[in-house]
RNA sequence: GCCCGAAUGGUGGAAUGGUAGACACGAAGGACUUAAAAUCCUUUGGCCAUUGCGGCUGUGUGGGUUCGAGUCCCACUUCGGGUACCA
């Protein structure tokens, strides 16, 4: 009987479904795991061979655990708001809303033909009022948080209103936009307004002006990681640099925490590295400078406070708001024409074009330590986001001072001995410091670091500095609180309405608060938000739900947030959701949440780590000191699968000819490559007849063979259409099958590992599949002996048992179905029952149809994904013999058998003893015989 | 520039410091077949010897630690990823 693949996974998919095979539930009696895929967002292409990869190997995962006897939540849906679903609506003319519906019921046919164990009862998705409903409340319980930096944790914001009842601002230790002081006096006598106005300077979610990414061809503005090197990750379009009035979280509150977090859970390190970049933290000292001949006083940031007496210039960045202060009138116009200079300059060409560029202020600021007369600059290559927007420059010590000193002829000072500034500064934080004031001389007062090392001048700058209150030690990060507000229409409105200018959150029993169906949706270059065409659905949002003594009044002409959330809303707390998805009265319940837990194993790619990473982690915190999740962190343990590049294939057409020449032979004539759809090659040989039917140009195309066939050449390209190199699960299914697809993709390397998709081997892996059928299949049924199996027979299944336990558990998949080969190229043809039961289950993970199939032949009750995974019995695999291998000086000559209780000195013995050491030995004196227990043998000559 | 990671046959890749190249693909030869497909068997890192069962060499380069290094340490080369005026 024939191993007919396509019958076999359709009447299993089938007969899943009928009997709800994957629903799950909580059950106290047993251990939740609970495996989590990155959810998609359905995009109009549909899944390539890459996508399915992380998805195989979690869903391996999650049946293996199932068999160990856990009970594993592993959930699925769809990430279908944002900008890529809406971009694909926009490019093909068609309302985001049908899109999204069409593109997700693809994902679904494509997913179902590959036999994943979804619970697809628990689906989620983020465009769903049912599911978006708790992106809006949490958005609002950020509202009415602030962070509270001295119990470390975001509290209500009436707290925050209690404190500065009794103490205004004084001793409040919280995270803030700006420095705030105020009196309980000054507190109460503010009206609602301005009240108002001061909380927003707290909220966890904030209405802010803020620098942000604005992207005009996307009409939007973008978060930092949804940018790159000045373009936008999606569409690659120019960003500019603009401030502009935004929804934003107060993601930099929680620096420390994220980072800390870090060090409990089970990621990789190049990945908690990635995140720790981002975070970027860094211990300085913020140091105050007064300006000459005003009252001016001014804050910098530096980590090298060390270098205090190397400064020979300050600068400020352009946006700062002492640039108007410290500006003289004689250098007025000068700072004007560079400003508006800067202005002009797009993030793109800031970044590609790095000159040189500044402008003096015409101000002095006065070094706090040596009293002298410092120049104030003013320049773009200082940011205005980070640390206070000035700095102290020490062109001996930091390259992008010495190439503003260079350019403007500023004096260098070098602080450490022996130093070489004469071509370039002196970065390094090490060698003995120099150069500071001594006693006697002009400037000195009472501080020198001459003689100490780099670090020990630091501590003590900080010290000395703290002292005499100068400054104070800061943390910084690098870390930005994230912009939520997008121009956009596909995305989740916010529940805000605003009265006298003053955004008020919607009562909860109004949420969720749904998207208007709209038929003109596309963004604006000006940043209009689509959402203004629909003023009766704000009007009649805001009369519905907002109550009579708050109610608005008339003037306001958008009463509604107009603006949508980005897309990481919808999938900051999506892996909740899932615990409990159609619970209507909170985002999760208490008692789903305290069973679920956390994710045990999330499975995806890196290119989260700065984004959706980041995000999940901030939200999953801040419910947690809400109180509304019981773990702090969310993901337990992460694994990254990689990316699966293309595999492209050429054929060579001689020049001005539609001749096509094979690649062995292409040397002797003037060619040009030309791409190839990989799915007309097979094994680098392309079929003929089908390319003459490919393109009609190659209609009458005519070849030059080498041994009858057209062998293509290759190369690893990205994944894209336009490379005819993307390969669709569906037809490697629809081939192979999906059983034989899962255990490819599994074959072809490590998880972790970036490959090309190349379908070369399958066939391997296809053939492994058909022995294990045909050993047991007989005419038109199955045959199975019920002979006892022998000795060798149970070593063999016993390895296997061992080895496959550790690799799955060590996510080592690609050796977990080599060793499934090796061993049934052992067994040979054995179709024993007492073996196959247990290999049947051992394959279930990997190759679940087939293995339902063999497992109903066997006769076996209900399914194989209710078995119970074999353990390893390790007395089968106890050996008589020991086989050591004999090395003379590190260099293995042979091997012996000894028995397995073998003394050294037995060992020693009978190797010297032998006739082939004798050879090696050749009579020279034996300097020492190293034994490694149950390996090898090693006689040093 | 800075921070990670990698480098092993024609290919994908194995190898707790212990016989490098498992497993698979491809290739070559053979069996079965009228033929093809499918299946099975043999060989397959390189060099030398193959009328001798063998020998030498070999994991990007150069050094080191070790009885023994693909694996650990130092320096370098190349490639991939992240990040970028973050003071």
């Amino acid at each position: 009987m024939e191993y007919n693949f396509r019958a076999i996974e359709q009447k299993w998919q089938e007969e899943w479904k009928k009997r709800g095979t994957y629903t799950v539930r909580e059950d106290a009696a047993r251990p939740k795991y609970y495996v989590l895929d990155m959810f998609p967002y359905p995009s109009g292409a549909g899944l390539h061979v890459g996508h399915p990869l992380g998805y195989i190997a979690s869903d391996i995962v999650s049946r293996y655990k199932r068999l160990q006897g856990f009970n594993v939540l592993h959930p699925m849906g769809y990430d279908s708001y944002g900008l890529p679903a809406e971009q694909y609506a926009i490019q093909t003319g068609q309302h985001p809303a049908v899109t999204t519906a069409k593109n997700i019921a693809r994902y679904r046919e494509q997913l179902d033909k590959i036999g994943f164990c979804y619970d697809w009862d628990r689906e989620v998705r983020t465009c769903e009022p049912g599911y978006y409903h708790w992106t809006q409340w949490a958005f609002c319980k950020m509202f009415n948080s602030y962070y509270d930096h001295a119990s470390e944790k975001a509290r209500p914001i009436d707290d925050l209103i209690d404190y500065f009842e009794k103490n205004g601002s004084e001793g409040l230790n919280a995270a803030q936009s700006d420095k705030l002081t105020f009196t309980a006096a000054e507190w109460k006598a503010m009206d609602t307004a301005a009240q108002q106005k001061v909380l927003m300077n707290y909220r966890i979610a904030y209405l802010g002006d803020m620098m942000v990414n604005w992207c005009p061809k996307l009409g939007t503005v973008l978060a930092n990681d949804e940018v790159s090197e000045g373009l936008s990750i999606r569409g690659g379009f120019p960003v500019e640099q603009k401030v502009m009035r935004q929804w934003c979280l107060r993601v930099s509150a929680y620096a420390q925490r994220l980072l800390d977090g870090l060090d409990r859970i089970d990621w990789t390190d190049s990945l908690k590295e990635t995140q720790r970049n981002w975070i970027g933290r860094s211990e300085g000292t913020e140091m105050v400078f007064s300006v000459k001949d005003s009252d001016v006083k001014f804050t910098i940031f530096t980590t090298r406070a060390d270098t205090i007496f190397g400064v020979t210039f300050m600068v400020l960045a352009p946006e700062s708001e002492l640039v108007p202060l410290l500006t003289t009138s004689a250098q007025k116009q000068a700072v004007e024409d560079y400003l508006t200079a800067v202005k002009k300059r797009t993030e793109r060409e800031r970044i590609s074009d790095r000159r040189v560029t500044g402008v003096f202020s015409g101000s002095y600021a006065i070094n706090p330590l040596t009293g002298e007369a410092i120049p104030v600059w003013i320049s773009d290559y200082v940011l205005a986001g980070y640390g206070t927007g000035a700095i102290m420059a020490v062109p001996a010590h930091d390259s992008r001072d010495y190439a503003f000193a260079k350019h403007f002829s500023l004096p260098i000072i070098p602080l450490i001995e022996g130093c070489d500034v004469s071509e370039e500064s002196f970065d390094a934080k090490e060698g003995t410091v120099t150069n500071s004031p001594v006693a006697g001389k002009q400037g000195f007062k009472g501080f020198s670091l001459n003689g100490l090392t780099v670090k020990e001048a630091i501590a003590a700058t900080k010290k000395f500095v703290s002292e005499q209150k100068l400054g104070q030690v800061k943390v910084n990060y690098r870390l930005r609180d994230a912009i939520f507000s997008r121009q956009r229409y596909w995305g989740e409105p916010f529940p805000v309405y605003y009265k006298e200018g003053v955004p008020y959150m919607l009562p909860e029993e109004c949420l969720p608060l749904e998207l208007p169906e709209i038929k003109n949706f596309k963004p604006t270059e000006t940043g209009e938000p689509p959402l203004g065409h629909a003023l009766s659905w704000a009007w009649d949002t805001v009369n519905n739900c907002v109550t009579e003594n708050t109610k608005i009044d008339n003037k306001t002409v958008f009463p509604l947030e107009l603006n949508t959330m980005p897309g990481f809303a919808g999938s900051s707390a999506y892996y909740l959701r899932y615990m409990d998805p159609h619970n209507e009265k909170s985002l999760v319940s208490k008692q789903a949440n305290g069973y679920w837990q956390d994710v045990d194993l999330y499975v995806g790619g890196t290119e989260h780590a700065t984004g959706h990473l980041i995000y999940s982690r901030f939200w999953n915190k801040f419910l947690f000191d809400l109180g509304f999740v019981c773990q702090d962190e969310p993901f337990k343990k992460l694994v990254n699968q990689g990316m699966i590049q293309g595999r492209s294939n050429f054929v060579y057409r001689i020049k001005d000819t539609n001749t096509f020449v094979s690649l062995g032979l292409k040397k002797d004539y003037d060619v040009t490559p030309i791409h190839v759809d990989v799915n007309i090659v097979s094994n680098d040989v392309l079929d003929t007849e089908a390319f003459r039917n490919w393109n009609p140009e190659y209609k009458t195309a005519e070849f030059i063979l080498e041994d009858g066939k057209y062998v293509c050449g290759w190369a690893v390209e990205k994944m894209s259409k336009s490379m005819f190199n993307v390969v669709n699960p569906d037809n490697v299914v629809d081939r192979y099958g999906a059983d034989t697809l899962r255990l490819y993709e599994m074959f072809l390397g490590p998880l972790e590992a970036s490959k090309p998709w190349d379908t070369n081997g399958i066939d391997g892996v296809h053939r492994f599949l058909k022995k294990f059928w045909s050993n047991c299949a007989s005419g038109e049924g199955f045959s199975f002996s019920d002979e006892a199996p022998t000795a060798e027979e149970l070593k063999c299944l016993h390895k296997l048992i061992k080895k496959l336990t550790f690799d799955i558990d060590h996510f080592s998949f690609n050796t977990a179905v080599s060793a499934f080969m090796i061993c049934l190229n052992e067994l040979g043809k054995c179709n024993k029952r007492a073996i196959y039961h247990d290999l049947t289950i051992l394959l279930t993970p990997f190759a679940p149809h087939l293995c339902e199939e063999i497992w109903q032949a066997m006769g076996e009750e209900g399914s194989v994904c209710d078995a119970s995974w074999p353990q390893c019995n390790e007395s089968f695999l106890v050996e008589s013999a020991v086989t050591y291998s004999i090395s003379f000086n590190g260099k293995t000559r042979f091997t012996m058998d000894f028995p397995v209780d073998a003394t050294n000195e037995q060992i020693q013995a009978q190797v010297l003893g032998s006739e082939g050491a004798k050879k090696w030995i050749e009579g020279k004196p034996i300097r020492k015989v190293v034994i490694v227990p149950k390996k090898i043998v090693n006689v040093v000559i």
